[in-house]
DNA sequence: CTGAAAGCGCTTACAG
DNA sequence: CTGAAAGCGCTTACAG
C-alpha cells in the first residue's frame, strides 16, 4: 500500500541509510546517487512517514497556534499571515482554538502540545506564568502576539501611540468633547486584555496635552462586540453634555456606535465623528476612519521570528506602529464648520 | 527529560504493555492495575508520544482542514465549528489554506497529507477528479461541505431553495423588477462555484413562477467582495430601467451595494429593498434581511460525519435549508406605500 | 561516499 | 489478566 524507504532503497540500488540522506539533501552523497534515488522516489510516489521521522528525530516540525477565538476577523486576518509563512517554511500548523475557560484551563493542565509541535504562536492570550512554565516544559519554543515574556518572541503593537494618534486627530479637527470606548474580556472569555489598556492611556495622554480636563463619565469599557458598541454609544449619548467625537479601541465596537447614531438620526460626520482601531475588511465600506496596526503584519512577524527561533535564533521583538487611516467618519464639530445651520 | 512508558510501568511495578493497554482503556486488564498504572502515569506527568502512537498504529488521530480562504468570515466561522466537535472527539486539527491556484496545485501534486491525517475536511472547493483520488489515494476519508462526492460524506445547502425564497419575498412585498448579483470565482482564485448558481436558479425559478419576463441585464456575477458588489449595484442603476431589489448571492455583495445606494443618496428600504446571503455576523448591525443558511452548522455536520466515518460508519451528506431572517433592508416598493410622495 | 545496525517510543499479536 | 518480543518506518552515529 504505502511506500517505504526499503522500496525506494531496492529500486535505486542503494541502502535505505542512503536514500535517507539523499532525499534530505544532507551533504556528503554523491550527485549521482542522489539523482538515481530522488527519481527512484518520484517514480513510487515516496514520500517519508511523517510519524517515523518525527519519532526519529523528536522534532514535529508543526507549530500549534493558539487563539482564542477564530471567528473574529482580527484572529483569523492574524492566523492566515501566520500560516502562510509557517507552511512556506515547511511547517504544519496545529490549529486551537481556546474559546472558553474550561477549554483554556484543560488545555494548560496537560501537556497537550508535547511531542506534537516544536512551538506554539499564541495570540492575543496573557499567559500566566503557570500557562508559560506548562508550555515550556512541553518544550515549546514560543511566539506572542499581543503580549510579551521574557525569552520569548513577540510582537509588539504600540497601542499607545495609536491611541494618542487617534484621539490627536479629532483633537486637531476642533473636537473638545470626545468619549472612548474600551475593551474588556467578558465573563467567560479568554481574551487578553492589556493592549485595549494602552489604547486608553494613548486617548487620555493626547487629551492631557490638549489641556482637556479628564472626565470619567467619556470613558467606557465594554465586551468587544458590535452590540456592547452600540449600548455603549447610546449611553454616551445621554450625557448632560455629550460628546462630539468618538475613540472605538476597535472597529466592532465602532460600527456599533454607528449604527446607534443613525437609528438616532445623527449622522456621521455631520453630527459626530468616530475613530475606529484594526482596519478591519468592512471599514472600508462604512467609510470608517481608524487605526491600521497591521494585523496581518502581526501574524507574518510573530510566524518569522518563530521560524527562526525554531531554528536556533535568539527570541526577538517586532515591534508596529499603527497609523491612521482617515475614511469619511470624522470630520471638524458643527460649530466650526461654516455654512452649518 | 521526556517521561517514557517504561518510566510509568517501573513505578507501577508492571509491563510496559500493561502501561500501553491501561491507559488506553482497553478491556482485559484488572481495576487495581489499572488505577496502579493511571496513578503512576498521573505523578509522573506521563503522555504517550504521538509519533510513537502514530507509528505503531498506523493512525494519526487528526484531521485535515483544508480551505480556500481564510480571512473570510465564511471559513472562520465553518472552521471554528467544526474545529470544535474535532477537538472533543479527541482529533487534532491540521490547518491548509489553499488561496492561490499554485498552492493548490502543489498540493494536490504531492502525497502532502499521507500519514498527517486521518481524515480531510473540504470546504467550498469543487474537487477535480485527479484531486478526489489523490485525497484517496492517501489514504483520506473525506467531508466535504459545499460540494459532493459518491462515498465521501458532505453536507448540503439547499441553495436553489433559498435563491428562491428570498426572491420570493421581495415578490411577495410587491417588487416586480429585481436584481440578482451572485457569485463567481476570481482569476486565481481556488473556490469553487457551484453553490452560488443554485442560488441564481432559485431566482429564477421565484420569478418565473410569478410570471416575470426572464431579464439578463438583471443578473450579475461578480467576484465575491464588497467592492464588486458596490460596481454591480452601480451598474444595475444605470439600467434604462432600474430593478427596485435585489438579491446579493452573499451578504458581501450586500454590504457592496448598500454602500453604493447610501453614497447614491438611495435609502433602504424605501427606495430599494436589499437581500443578502450568509447571515454574516455584521448583518445585523446594518439591518440587512438576509438568507441564514447555518454557517456553523455546516461545519459542525461536515466534522460529525467524518469523526462517524473513521469510526467506521458510512458516509452520510447532512442538508440544511436556509431560512430567511428579516431585518429593516425590505419594504413594498415605493409605488405601493401609502403616503409615498 | 556508502552500508549495517541500533534506536526513537509506542502497540499488539502471541503465549502463558 | 499480564509479559516478552516483534514491528511500525524512519534517522544517525559508527565503520569502512
Amino acid at each position: 500500500m504505502t511506500v517505504s524507504v526499503q522500496a525506494v532503497a531496492d529500486r535505486a540500488g542503494v541502502s535505505i541509510s542512503t536514500v535517507s540522506r539523499a532525499l534530505r539533501g544532507v551533504p556528503g552523497i554523491s550527485q549521482t546517487t542522489r539523482k538515481r534515488v530522488r527519481d527512484a522516489a518520484v517514480e513510487l510516489g515516496y514520500v517519508a512517514s511523517p510519524s517515523a521521522s518525527r519519532l526519529a528525530t523528536g522534532r514535529t516540525r508543526t507549530v500549534a497556534v493558539v487563539v482564542p477565538l477564530l471567528t473574529k476577523w482580527f484572529f483569523a486576518e492574524v492566523i492566515a499571515a501566520a500560516g502562510r509563512v509557517l507552511s512556506r517554511e515547511g511547517y504544519d500548523v496545529l490549529l486551537t482554538e481556546l474559546s472558553t475557560v474550561e477549554l483554556r484551563a484543560g488545555f494548560f493542565a496537560s501537556p497537550r502540545l508535547h511531542g506534537r509541535s516544536d512551538g506554539a504562536l499564541v495570540v492575543a492570550m496573557q499567559l500566566g506564568s503557570e500557562e508559560l512554565a506548562s508550555l515550556e516544559a512541553q518544550g515549546q519554543v514560543l511566539a506572542l502576539v499581543g503580549s510579551e515574556s521574557a525569552g520569548a518572541s513577540s510582537v509588539r503593537v504600540e497601542d499607545r501611540i495609536g491611541g494618542r494618534a487617534a484621539a490627536r486627530h479629532l483633537i486637531n479637527l476642533g473636537h473638545e468633547r470626545i468619549a472612548f470606548v474600551g475593551l474588556r474580556a467578558g465573563p467567560g472569555s479568554t481574551l487578553g486584555g492589556v493592549p485595549p489598556a494602552e489604547r486608553l492611556l494613548g486617548y487620555r495622554e493626547a487629551l492631557a496635552e490638549a489641556g482637556f480636563p479628564s472626565d470619567p463619565g467619556l470613558e467606557h469599557v465594554v465586551e468587544n462586540t458590535v452590540d456592547a458598541g452600540a449600548a455603549a454609544m447610546a449611553a454616551l449619548l445621554t450625557a448632560e453634555e455629550p460628546p462630539t467625537a468618538l475613540v472605538a479601541a476597535s472597529d466592532e465596537i465602532a460600527f456599533g456606535a454607528m449604527a446607534t447614531l443613525r437609528g438616532a438620526g445623527l449622522s456621521v460626520p455631520d453630527d459626530f465623528s468616530i475613530v475606529g482601531y484594526d482596519n478591519h475588511e468592512l471599514a472600508g465600506v462604512v467609510g470608517l476612519t481608524t487605526m491600521d496596526h497591521g494585523v496581518a503584519e502581526q501574524g507574518r512577524l510573530a510566524a518569522e521570528a518563530l521560524v527562526a527561533a525554531l531554528a536556533g535564533a535568539p527570541a526577538a521583538v517586532g515591534r508596529i506602529e499603527p497609523r491612521l487611516v482617515v475614511r469619511g467618519s470624522t470630520a471638524p464639530p458643527r460649530r466650526l464648520r461654516a455654512g452649518s445651520r
